[in-house]
RNA sequence: CGCGGGGUGGAGCAGUUCGGUAGCUCGUCGGGCUCAUAACCCGAAGGUCGCAGGUUCGAAUCCUGCCCCCGCAA
C-alpha cells in the first residue's frame, strides 16, 4: 500500500513514523509552506517536514494543494493520511487517490469536529476524548469513521501531555485502520450529526484568565492551553502566563493571591481557588511558582487582572 | 532595522540613576528540635556579576562592539 502523507506539527509526526515502522511505503509527504517563526522570523519548516527530509521521503510544501491535484495524481499512491495537516481539500484532491483519503482526528468524533479538538475536549471537562480515523470527505470532519479508540483524560493532563498520547495512539490507530483497508475489512460508519460539536482555532484573547469564574474552569482553561498559546494574566501591570494550575481549597476577592509560597501562588476564584505551580512572566523563561515567589515578584495581597493597567 | 523585558553562587531576584569590601528568598551540605512536617532553630560551602575591549587609582555599576534568553506582535 503506497501512502502520501499530510500534515505539519509535532502532532503529525509519531503517526507517520508508526505508518513506517509497520511497513507501508511512504510514497511522500506534504505539508504547509515554511513559515516565518519568532522575533527573528526565520523562515523555519513544519516539525514533518523536517522528519521527512531526514528520512529521505519527498517533501510538498503546497501552498495551497487544492491546486496541485495533478501532481499528487502522479504519485500513484493508493491512499492519502491526513493528520492536523491545516489545509481543507477539494473534489480533486480527494480524487486522486484510488482507496480515498483519511484523516486522523485527535477526538471521538462528532465530538469536537474542527481545529483544536484537545484544547476543547479537556476546556469542556470531558472525561475522555481520543482519537479518530475517518475517510475524509468535503465536509469538515464530517466522513465516515473507520476506527475509534478513547483515552481518559488525566487531571493532571495539559494539552500537551494530552496531545502526546493521541498522538502515540493516532500512530496505533492508522496502522490499524489502513490494514484493514487493506484487506477490505474497513466497514465506515457514520457519523451522527446530532451529535456533532464544533471547535475552532483558539484566539490569545480567549485565554484570558477571568478569576471571577469557577476555580475549576479556570483550571480547565490554564491546562487547555498548556504549552500554547498558553491563558494568561496580569500582575502589577506584567504578563503572567499560566502553564499549570489545580483547584484548591480557599477563598477571597477574585484574583486575589491569599497564598504564596514554594508550594505555589494560591489566587482567589468565584468560587474557590486555584494553585498556580508553573508559569512564566513577560520577559522570563517558564519556571516554577516558587522560583517566582522567592524573587519577590509575587506575594499575598497582590491582584491578578483580566487587564493589563 | 516591528515593540519591549532580561543575562549577578544550583534556582528566582535586588544592587546599576549618584563607580569604592557582592546582598535577599529558596535550594544544597552539616548539626539541633519535633510523634511528625512543604514547619522551626544554628552553622557551612558555593559567584570569571553573559563575552571582548575601553575610561578610571578602582567597574556588576560608565562607554563601544558581540553573543544568548524571553514576552507581545507577525
Amino acid at each position: 500500500m503506497r501512502i502520501v502523507y499530510a500534515g505539519a506539527p509535532g502532532f503529525s509526526v509519531p503517526p507517520l513514523k508508526a505508518l513506517m515502522a509497520a511497513g507501508f511505503e511512504i510514497a511522500a509527504c506534504v505539508t504547509q509552506p515554511d513559515k516565518p517563526v519568532g522575533r527573528k522570523a526565520l523562515l523555519t519548516p513544519t516539525p514533518l517536514k523536517a522528519f521527512a527530509e531526514s528520512a529521505g521521503i519527498p517533501v510538498f510544501a503546497f501552498p495551497k494543494i487544492r491546486e496541485h491535484a495533478e501532481a499528487l495524481r502522479a504519485l500513484s499512491a493508493d491512499v492519502m493520511v491526513t493528520c492536523a495537516y491545516g489545509q481543507i481539500l477539494t473534489e480533486e484532491v480527494l480524487s486522486a487517490f484510488p482507496l480515498g483519503v483519511y484523516n486522523i482526528h485527535a477526538s471521538l468524533l462528532p465530538r469536537w469536529r474542527g481545529a483544536s479538538p484537545i484544547q476543547h475536549a479537556i476546556l469542556a471537562g470531558d472525561a475522555e476524548t481520543g482519537i479518530t480515523v475517518m475517510r475524509t470527505q468535503l465536509g469538515l470532519d464530517t466522513g465516515d469513521m473507520l476506527l475509534r479508540r478513547a483515552v481518559a483524560i488525566l487531571p493532571e493532563d495539559t494539552a500537551g501531555t494530552l496531545s502526546e498520547r493521541l498522538s502515540v495512539l493516532g500512530g496505533e490507530c492508522a496502522v490499524e485502520a489502513l490494514s484493514m483497508l487493506q484487506k477490505g475489512e474497513a466497514v465506515p460508519e457514520k457519523q451522527d450529526p446530532s451529535a456533532a460539536t464544533l471547535c475552532k482555532k483558539i484566539k490569545k484573547e480567549e485565554c484570558a484568565v477571568d478569576f471571577s469564574r469557577p476555580a475549576e474552569q479556570i483550571c480547565r482553561l490554564v491546562r487547555a492551553m498548556s504549552p500554547a498559546p498558553l491563558a494568561y494574566a496580569y500582575l502589577n501591570g506584567r504578563l503572567v502566563n499560566f502553564y499549570f494550575a489545580e483547584p484548591c481549597a480557599g477563598e477571597g476577592a477574585p484574583g486575589t493571591i491569599i497564598r504564596a509560597d514554594k508550594t505555589g501562588i494560591y489566587i482567589a476564584a468565584a468560587p474557590g481557588a486555584v494553585r498556580v505551580t508553573e508559569l512564566q512572566a513577560e520577559g522570563g523563561k517558564r519556571m516554577r511558582a516558587a522560583d517566582f515567589v522567592n524573587g519577590r515578584k509575587a506575594a499575598a495581597g497582590d491582584v491578578f487582572a483580566k487587564e493589563k493597567r
